[in-house]
DNA sequence: TGTCAACTGTCAGCGGCTGTCACTAGCCTC
DNA sequence: GAGGCTAGTGACAGCCGCTGACAGTTGACA
C-alpha cells in the first residue's frame, strides 16, 4: 500500500504548516521589516492562530534562526571531516568555504534560496536580531573549540590555543559577513573570495610595523 | 552665593532619581535573576512610578549597559592616547590593561564596584544580555578599528588589516571575559593576568603545527 | 467504528513598552 | 515676591510578545 507513505498524513500536516509559517514570517519580515512584523499578521498569512506559531516556534526570533541553524551544523560537520593533518585555522577556513557551497542545496528544500540571502541582510540590519546572531556564534564557537582542542589531543581548558584560534577565525568571520551583507554583491563567490582574503589579512595584520609590510 | 551650586536643583534631583533607579535595578537582577525582575518592582523599589522608569532608561537592558558604557568610553580614550610609535596590537593590549586600573575610580562613583562586578557575571549568565553585550562589542569594535586605521594613516574600507586586527584582539578578549567570568577570582589582578595570557596565545594558536610548540 | 492522543483555536492574563494628559515643582523674569 | 514657563512626574489606556488552561477537532490505530 502506498497510503503508508513514510511519514504518515499528520505528519505532512505539521510539515505544511510549519514551512507556511516559516516562509511567512520571512517574507513579511524581509519586505515590513522585523519589528514592524506582528506575530498576529504572520499566523494570519499562514492562516492558523497565533498560538498555534508559538507551538512551531518558540518565538519570533526563532522563525529567523531556523535556516541559520541548518547552515551552523554544515558547518560543524564540515570541520569533523577535515583530515588530521592539516593546522588548526587551515582545517576551519577548509570547513567554511566547504560549507558555503552545501548550504544553497540543503536549505533549497525549505525555502527559496534568495530568501534566504535577504534573511542574512535583514538579521545584519535588525540590532535585535543581530545581537542574537553574535550569542548563537559565540556559542558555536564553543562547541568548535572543543572539537579543535579533540583534533589535537588537548584538554580545552589547560591549553589557551584551542579557543583562541577559533575565536580569531570566528572575529575574521564576522567580519567579513558584516561587509558581504553591506556590499552588493550578495552571492556564494562574493563570500568565498572575502573570506580567503580576510583570513589572508590575518598575518599581516598581527604585524610589529604595517607600514614596512 | 552657594546656593548657586554648579548643577542647580532640578539637575541634582534628576541625578538622584537616575541613581537610585540605577542601584535599585542591579540588586534585583543580582539577586532574584535579570528576567524574573520587572520594571514595577524596580520602580517601587526607586519610589517612582514605571512610567518614570521608562523616561530615564530606554528600557529594562539599558541599566544594566549604563556602567558598562563607561569603562568602554574610558578604553576608547586610552586607544587613542597610546603613542603612535607603539604596533596597534601592542597599543590595544596596552590600552586594555591600563582601561582597567581606571575603571574602578571613575564607576564607584555611582555605584559600588562590587556590585559592578556582580553586573558582569549576571551578563555573561543572561543569555539576552550576553547577547546585547557581544552586539555592543561589535559596535566598539568598529570604532575601535577606525581609529587603528587613523592611527597607521591606513582607509578602513581599502586595507583589512584594521578591521580584521581589531577582530582578532575583540575575539581574544571575548573569550577572556568568558573564562574570567566562569572562574572564581572575578578581580582586577586576575582579568590582567587572563587577558596577557590569552594574547600571548594567540601567535601560538596560528602556528602550522601545535605539537611542535 | 470507537477510543486515544495529537493538534488546534479561543480566551484570559502577565510583562515590557509607549502615547496622552493633567498636575506639580523648579526656574526665570519682571 | 508674584507671575508665567517648562521640565519632570504619575495615572491611565493600549499594543505586542508570550504563556497557561480548557475545549473542540482530527488523524492514528486497534
Amino acid at each position: 500500500m502506498d497510503t503508508a507513505s513514510r511519514p504518515g498524513l499528520r505528519e505532512r500536516k505539521k510539515q505544511r504548516t510549519r514551512d507556511a509559517l516559516l516562509r511567512a514570517a520571512l517574507e513579511l519580515f524581509t519586505t515590513g521589516g522585523y519589528e514592524a512584523t506582528t506575530v498576529d499578521e504572520i499566523a494570519e498569512a499562514a492562516d492558523v492562530s497565533q498560538r498555534t506559531f508559538f507551538r512551531y516556534f518558540a518565538g519570533k526570533e526563532d522563525v529567523v534562526f531556523f535556516v541559520q541553524s541548518l547552515a551552523e551544523s554544515h558547518f560543524v560537520d564540515a570541520v569533523r571531516a577535515r583530515p588530521s593533518h592539516e593546522a588548526p585555522l587551515e582545517a576551519l577556513r577548509q570547513a567554511v568555504l566547504q560549507g558555503w557551497d552545501g548550504i544553497g542545496r540543503a536549505v533549497e528544500e525549505i525555502i527559496p534560496t534568495e530568501l534566504h540571502l535577504r534573511t542574512y541582510r535583514l538579521i545584519e540590519s535588525t540590532p535585535a536580531l543581530f545581537a542574537t546572531h553574535l550569542r548563537r556564534s559565540a556559542e558555536l564557537e564553543e562547541e568548535i573549540a572543543h572539537i579543535i582542542a579533540e583534533r589535537e589531543g588537548l584538554d580545552v581548558d589547560a591549553d589557551p590555543r584551542p579557543r583562541v584560534a577559533v575565536a580569531v577565525f570566528g572575529g575574521v568571520m564576522r567580519v567579513t559577513e558584516r561587509l558581504w551583507c553591506a556590499g552588493q554583491d550578495i552571492s556564494v563567490a562574493a563570500i568565498r573570495e572575502l573570506t580567503a582574503r580576510h583570513l589572508d589579512a590575518v598575518g599581516p595584520a598581527l604585524a610589529e610595523r604595517w607600514r614596512a609590510g
